[in-house]
DNA sequence: CTCGCATGTGTACGGTGTAAGCATACGGCG
DNA sequence: CGCCGTATGCTTACACCGTACACATGCGAG
């Protein structure tokens, strides 16, 4: 017979803390962030809840794992390129990455902790921003201001009722039943989300460049 | 003996959906979201958990309310005045609605609920932004760009490690621990941080200014 | 072989939101 | 005045949460 433990059927890859953090991203993918509950996740490893911690200290350990998973994924475009190109093709990127993990805007801008890939990306865009020509002082607003619109402007796409096809549906039901009268132009806004309009990157990148722009202008004046 | 049951000793002021709301606020404001519970709200209302259940369906109608209390709170400027002061104002007195109860920004960017206060702020907002003379598309995207920086800035700044006084001197350990090195910029922006700036109103009104200026250069040329 | 350590398990505790049934108090009616 | 339906509050109970603690088991080093 074989040999007693070693159960040849499942190699019994062992745990490890990268293995429980993906398996968190995948968990909170497909299930909204609120139903990463460590039982979950240990049923989704094969494992009992209390081996998890084994590998990661508490739960916020978690959470700060998978922030940094997710934030690992954005691209840092190379030095060289002209600065505004690559801060919008960064946040493009960041927007991109958040789309994919509804529940990681959030739960990012709601945890001040800085894991290396967060650390990593703010440094990047410092750096961009100084050597752009910035002054100390704008330097440091502009990395606020530009933050403040890449998670905000997703953060609110998110919480869209939604723009997904048949889902549209939905938002339609909600715009009737509220006083059309009352509340004549956020109607109309509503409306015109469920106009065709792709995503809205189109917002997205207005509003970035016109921040860029200024910024840009705020330089050469100052 | 007075009467067995109007027991005379406290007045037993009836619940209602407002107290509820009021003293959700209370305990949010001094000890965050997350010591909002159901037991707790009771108790600090000298009744049972299960009482509340009479004024309200379930918890997510008390976090909808409290939201809707805080919109409540913040100003709408009358009509008539320049549009780029009056969205400054109700700007700047969202900001500061919100910095007065640190929970209500992420949790009001974090449900889509639409309740009262809420939805005739949104419409404030956009009428101002049409009568302004900016166009439909315009208006469209505006809204969302100007949204974007009120909730974004708020948020980071909200949830930076703090610029209260003594609470500055736990910034420093948190700055003393990241290698200084690896991550030069972000070391030297959290340096400025610290530096007595009280609160961030200057960052911000910056960034809305070059908000609302580029909006008013694109109304114009197009 | 045996020991020690790393890893996984089982049980338990205090917390959460809330469903169901019971107790009581109040307002309108005869 | 007395009665009763309804509104309000209380009690108990359930499923789920994060996690402390004690224990079982496997593996590599001496």
């Amino acid at each position: 017979m074989a040999r007693k433990t070693n159960a040849r059927a499942e190699p019994r890859i062992p745990l490890s803390k990268d293995r429980v953090l993906q398996a968190a991203v995948a968990l909170a993918d497909e299930g909204g962030i609120e139903a990463l509950s460590m039982r979950k996740l240990a049923k989704e490893l094969g494992v009992e809840a209390m081996s998890l911690y084994n590998h990661v200290a508490n739960k916020d350990e978690i959470l700060d794992g998978i922030i940094d998973v997710v934030a690992s994924e954005v691209d840092l475009p190379p030095d060289g390129a002209d600065w505004k190109t690559a801060i919008r093709q960064n946040a493009i990127s960041t927007r991109d990455v958040f789309l994919r993990h509804p529940w990681a805007c959030s739960l990012s801008m709601s945890r001040q902790g800085g894991s290396s890939a967060r650390l990593r990306r703010g440094d990047w865009m410092l750096k961009t921003l100084r050597e752009a020509g910035l002054s100390k002082d704008l330097t440091y607003h502009a990395y606020h201001i530009v933050e403040s619109h890449i998670l905000g402007f997703t953060l609110q796409q998110l919480n869209f009722p939604y723009s997904g096809e048949e889902l549209a549906g939905l938002a339609t039901t909600f715009l009737q039943q509220l006083p059309a009268d009352e509340y004549p132009d956020f109607v109309e806004h509503v409306r015109q989300h469920l106009e065709p309009r792709d995503g809205d990157e189109g917002g997205f990148e207005l509003g970035l460049d016109l921040v860029l722009d200024s910024l840009e202008r705020l330089r050469d004046t100052a």
